[in-house]
DNA sequence: AAGTGGTCTAGACCACTAT
DNA sequence: TAGTGGTCTAGACCACTTC
């Protein structure tokens, strides 16, 4: 699968998150739309357009008829729910070192509500993979990932390479583009499997996500539960007003 | 305060998600964009806008050269974490009746990590407002606010207006328009007094936030905590690659 | 090849903030 | 009143899917 070129507007972005990370802007203060357009050479569309993902994301933010300002609390927080993409990610962003340890890795018939979610037929053949992220050898996340076998290109090829990012593995080997999960958010107080496997007493209380994951044609090829250490990670997300 | 008028990509968004609700596109296919807007009277930055903002609410999905779709699954999506404003409306939206108790409503001193979260002096005085939110007489949620006494326009005006919902009451009492939140996310087991004022018993675990809510200065103008019951509300997100 | 969404431009006018 | 972000228009061209 082929990668696009970044847009002009991401390249504003970044040009901007640059400047704002390296406080040039030392009064918090962005310079106009119409400025920054004309010193990048781009319509003032492109500058908004990059404005707003930045705004979206924390690192700014706009008063009508004031201007715009860096925010600096947003600017620190970590662990942000909406931008987890790779587990690997959010613990090296963490500051952590991350490795991922495959616990198991087999072929299985669907349980009914794995099926039901994946539009499957009842004990329909999964790829079942638990994977456990770590950081410095501390154990942070349980993952249960359940592909549909017949997404495979080459069942016998995908061995050995079950180590990967979910969404480089259903790339790589499935041809198929996450686009995005629908997460279901649960307390959980751990049974003794997963204690064990996540290093913490039985009976400890951490997040659960129960999610499905999406491709670009909108069909779910993902059924993911995972489990985290709440002593080792915590997310946050931002809540807007009217979901802007 | 006053609010604005609905502005024209809203209407648009509006009009659109009604007809998509009513099922007015059989085959699930939404007309081209060019169709739109010329059936609308409006120019098609203006139709791109909407139709980014009901992707982004997961109703429809998009696909570059082939056409813009109806998202059946994401319709059905109940209780999104990124869209909560009021828990009242969470409650409405999950299908019942919700009703609001205040348990307690006083001045005090602020301790030290709420103090310092709202850049207040150690000690200095906060309204602190426990509620609970209930659905057909069964308790679902727990929140206890506490918002900078400073605030407050006319102190003695706010009794008895304390069931409000809080952004309400921040413009109603406070002249300050809440922004966003930002939230941390937090397993916990209920204890004693929680487990009571939400009817569960001690020790049940559930989700809890841990939040902060910002003004139109970007200044903070609430600490919350809110404690969920997870037998009767559930939270969902949708997460999307890159932050779209 | 035709059709559709994705990106970008140039410009107009409005709403709001600050002074 | 001047300056800034918010909304909206009209049109060009590109990238991708479908037939």
């Amino acid at each position: 699968m082929i990668t696009r070129n970044p847009s002009l507007t991401d390249q504003v972005k970044s040009h901007i998150k640059e400047r704002i990370v390296n406080d040039e802007f030392a009064d918090g203060r962005i310079p106009p739309e119409a400025t920054l357009a004309e010193d990048l050479g781009v319509s003032r569309t492109t500058i908004r357009d990059a404005l707003a993902k930045l705004e979206h994301e924390g690192a700014i933010y706009r008063k009508q008829g004031a201007g715009t300002f860096v925010n600096k609390v947003g600017l620190q927080i970590k662990s942000r729910l909406e931008e987890i993409w790779s587990y690997e990610q959010v613990l090296q962003d963490h500051g952590y070192a991350p490795s991922v340890k495959v616990l198991s890795d087999e072929i299985l018939a669907a349980d009914a509500e794995v099926a039901a979610a994946l539009s499957l037929e009842a004990g329909a053949d999964v790829l079942a993979i638990e994977k456990v992220f770590l950081e410095d050898d501390e154990p942070v996340v349980l993952t249960h990932n359940r592909i549909p076998a017949a997404l495979l290109e080459d069942p016998g090829r995908k061995r050995g390479r079950d180590d990967l990012p979910l969404y480089e593995f259903l790339e790589e080997f499935c041809d198929r583009r996450l686009m995005y999960y629908v997460s279901e958010i649960v307390p959980v107080a751990f049974d003794a499997d997963q204690a064990k496997k996540l290093g913490v007493k039985k009976g400890t209380v951490g997040i659960a996500f129960i999610e499905l994951g999406f491709d670009q044609n909108n069909e779910a090829v993902v059924h993911a539960t995972s489990y985290f250490r709440d002593d080792l990670l915590r997310f946050r997300i931002i809540r807007r007003r009217s979901g802007a």
